[in-house]
DNA sequence: GATGAATGAGAATTCATTCAT
DNA sequence: CATGAATGAATTCTCATTCAT
């Protein structure tokens, strides 16, 4: 029979790619990236050990591509207009996508937040995401220069920050965590 | 020389233990608990490997050793006078003690937040952490039910949340971030 | 198109079957044979590694093809006239061949000495070396012989092992070897 | 009871490193560095595995080791006298010691041999081996120039080809090998 | 108490070979 | 015929822990 083509062969890899980025996300995020072994990601997704390295290079390569992977999805779900000032609206619709990235994107954050302590770690995606985080801050900036307060970038810092912990505490505790009410809280706040 | 008596010997027994401890704090902040290995700690330590198994019974016992100690310090630290209400003045130099203990204790906090993500390390001190956390929260519900706010629980979460934020932040990177700029900002706003 | 016929097909196999063997005769020579990598063979002669598997039925088949016919066109190549007695300017025509051998083949005689002080992998083709070896060192015999050595033997030992020792040293640094100005010496002392 | 003295320690190091690089020595030798697992050579020790790690790095490491203690066994053992010109005597002296060598070390030839064709490997130990060379070398050199030759560099690459090559054949097949005799050979035309 | 040699389970990774398409 | 995804055994190496001295 003939071979596969070059289109069927990419939808293999594309599906499968997927899947085994997805459950390592999901073992990474529960044991954290040491103590997660790569014999028992490839059990949990139904590949073989072998096969793993014919999709990533290295366990540590696979961690890279999930968070990129993480980091250019945030980016897609929160992206705000741009091209303009950053409205009140379109600063409460960014919060909201914070929220709901954080309940949507557990695993992710929770591996982002395990991993951002290690520096021989974190310093793998730095440059990711340092170009991920720069526009958030410089909207804040923006932001809270208009409204006019006195220190816009204390401003941002201070939110980012609550993000942070909202995010870290969720991540911490979903079941129980108030986040809803937090929202509207840190709407009310800080808009 | 005169063998050494009883209380000398527990006196030795002691310094060297708190050593230990302060060596793995440093190397597991640094690497990971997961990443760092107890050859690595003893020689770093000036004990041989066997040695760190008569203070302790196992890596995980030195973990837990170091985290519990950590939130000890951390409520000696910061506690305030808590036979009675939380006045102003308290609050604020509760504040100002959450903050030191940011600039001091850098190593704790990056472990703590880097373990926090783990359930299977995290459970380790669930309780202690429940211990510790607990009277600070009930601290800030009080406040800001005495304050007249109308959701003193929630108030308490977000500022919870928001030390948690900037100590990760801080922790993240203690050399570019303005903690006390944002030490005057919160207590402007928080208090 | 019309679809190729049997003997078009013969062709294409023939030819394809060479290009590996060239190729993987070149990544062995390089790497040695255990650290030479099915996969990288295929990548570098153009053809998928399950083709390889319909041309050779294993790795060590692929070997012993490629020692085998080194050793067949080894002999093509310097084959004397075998019909009668080794004449002085046979002899002569005889060593040029083997000098020669070394500048052209310097990836099969750089493959085979690695290979032939591993008794495992040289047990694989001891019969063929045999089979090669043992005429010329009659040849030797022969000739000295007729020239009135009292060790004929000897002498066929001592220059079969000048020969491999030469090939060796020039295998191990061809650009740097005197080898045409060895050729002369050896001439003039050994004819 | 108290910790073995720093001289009990060396003392079983010692002894312990010997053994396995003597075992390891024996296994590269028959299977080939690359087909030799560490498990293999370790259990042929009867050592665990993990403690080959703490006698040397890697497996490449207990080569090198193993190929330096060589050269440098290969050096003390034929020195000859360095401090004037190499006299007759002195070059058979010499050339015994070769020989000699060849029997009391057939492991480390069969190894040596079967490395130096692997550029890989080979430039692992190279500077070494130009450092044992290089004075042999140079003696022939000298001896053959006082001794009157047309071409005395010449003469020394082609006795050093020789003795390779003796050296190959007679560790490919030391059991049939004339070496004896080849040896009386090689001195009667070469000194 | 103190030491570090020794163990062995397990981790990441490689690669010859198979096989569905 | 041809392809490369898939497998799994084997390999190197690490490290918490034990134990004789």
């Amino acid at each position: 029979m003939s071979p596969r083509t070059p289109a069927q062969l990419e939808q293999i890899r594309k599906v499968r790619k997927a899947a085994i980025m997805e459950t390592a996300l999901e073992v990474f995020a529960e044991h954290g990236y040491e103590s997660s072994a790569i014999s028992i990601i490839a059990k949990k997704a139904g590949v073989s050990k072998g096969l793993m390295y014919n999709y990533f290079d290295s366990k540590e390569e696979l961690l890279v591509s999930i968070m990129e992977e993480g980091f250019d999805e945030m980016v897609t779900l929160i992206d705000p207009d741009r091209d303009g000032v950053l409205t009140k609206e379109e600063f409460e619709f960014l919060i909201d996508g914070m929220f709901d990235l954080m309940k949507e994107k557990g695993n992710f954050y929770r591996l982002y937040f395990s991993l951002m302590m290690q520096p021989a770690v974190s310093k793998l995606f730095m440059e990711k995401i340092n170009k991920v985080v720069e526009p958030f801050i410089n909207l804040f900036i923006d932001y809270y220069t208009r409204k006019g307060s006195k220190s816009p970038m204390l401003e941002a810092v201070m939110i980012g920050a609550l993000f942070d912990g909202i995010g870290f505490n969720y991540a911490f505790n979903p079941d129980a965590y108030p986040l809803d009410d937090v929202l509207k809280l840190v709407k009310e706040r800080f808009i």
